[in-house]
DNA sequence: CTGATATATGAAACAGGATTCAGGTTCGGC
DNA sequence: GCCGAACCTGAATCCTGTTTCATATATCAG
């Protein structure tokens, strides 16, 4: 089953190439769905033959995987990056939120993508999940450690429940509304996880 | 587009054959995901040979909406039935939740037919949550006007976020591990909740 | 019983789309 | 300005799987 290997494309022309296919893989993939997603759309959508796609991917789940793994990077350093210097983590909590709300409007398809992954490559789809549980759980520790999460709650439960909600309100209202959550849910959020978290605003030492 | 309509069978023989189709159908798609489950396996699990299944749906899309639309009168059944009872709203949700937790264990891979509507057909799918999310928001609502939820929050938003939290924990826990979920995470549930909606047990008047 | 209606059958027609392949073409270095 | 490596091309091949249909069987009211 494994796809045999194909090296990078090594001189500007081809890696050109090969990112007008991810990108115009991404677009298909988000708006048809990977079952309904031609190779030849991808092809024209990417201004190359039909044969040059599998010069650069084996087959059709692989060019999916590419993308899958690439938005997990980006989601995963977006995050990260937001919430670097906050210092609190009810506010890095709802930086979180709000990272990833973003995200989605901006690369609604590429987010599309990832849902599909359930059907394509079910081990695909929880190696990307397991991956952002493993930080959020990381994170969450350290704040109990810090008093800034109540410290009786179980930190992977709680990351699960994180994302679960990210993911719903993210659906609800980035995908199906196109528009980022209006500010009462915003407000809601907020006090939802402050309440949950058992933060206290700038818990002490 | 609208597939012709197919009266239901008149005798019993012929519901009989309708219903092993759709338990058929249910198992293929849940282990293989709507695309790569073949009529000729649902037909043949289903013991009846591979024409008779047009004689009961118009196309293959057909059955699937059949499936989803069960799937989702009977989980709503389950949980109103079983919360039915109860008056406090922190019990309610925790009931949900197991209740959820217990109903996607016993019909895996009904449950999976879900998540493969995104792909399938996305306005069932949404059709699924809305329905599910008017249910939740009504509840909510009453429990405020009881205290039992603080009333600052808005009862559309926290619908989806615990709709979010009890699809994710579904997965990790039942999906994935094949077990319910342990008692560390219950407890960590039972918690969450009862920070985040601001119940106290008991709330007065 | 008997005809009329409801069901059942599965080979064959069809459709759509992934993958292959037998040559072209471009490009950078010499 | 030439050569090989790296790229590119798209018609043809192959598969897989849905849907149709002409024919056969079961069921039941009268």
């Amino acid at each position: 089953m494994r796809a045999p290997l194909i090296p990078l494309p090594t001189t500007p022309r081809g890696q050109r190439t090969r990112q007008k296919l991810l990108a115009a893989a991404e677009e298909v993939f988000g708006e048809l769905g990977f079952h309904n997603a031609g190779i030849v759309e991808i092809t024209q959508r990417a201004d190359v033959a039909l044969g040059t796609f599998y010069l650069y991917f084996p087959d059709k789940k692989s060019i999916f995987e590419d993308l899958v793994r690439t938005l997990n990077a980006r989601l995963r350093a977006a995050i990260r990056e937001r919430i670097r210097d906050l210092d609190d983590r009810l506010e890095q909590e709802v930086a979180g939120f709000e990272t990833f709300f973003d995200f989605v409007r901006k690369h609604r398809n590429l987010y599309k993508v990832i849902l599909q992954a359930e059907t394509v490559d079910e081990e695909l789809y929880r190696w990307h999940y397991r991956t952002l549980a493993e930080g959020y759980v990381r994170g969450l520790r350290r704040a109990q450690a810090a008093g800034q999460v109540r410290s009786d709650l179980d930190a992977e439960t709680l990351a699960y429940s994180l994302m679960g909600m990210a993911e719903a309100l993210g659906s609800r209202y980035v995908l199906w509304d196109g528009k980022l959550p209006p500010a009462a849910a915003r407000r809601t959020i907020r006090a939802f996880l402050e309440g949950g978290l058992g933060a206290r605003r700038n818990a002490r030492r």
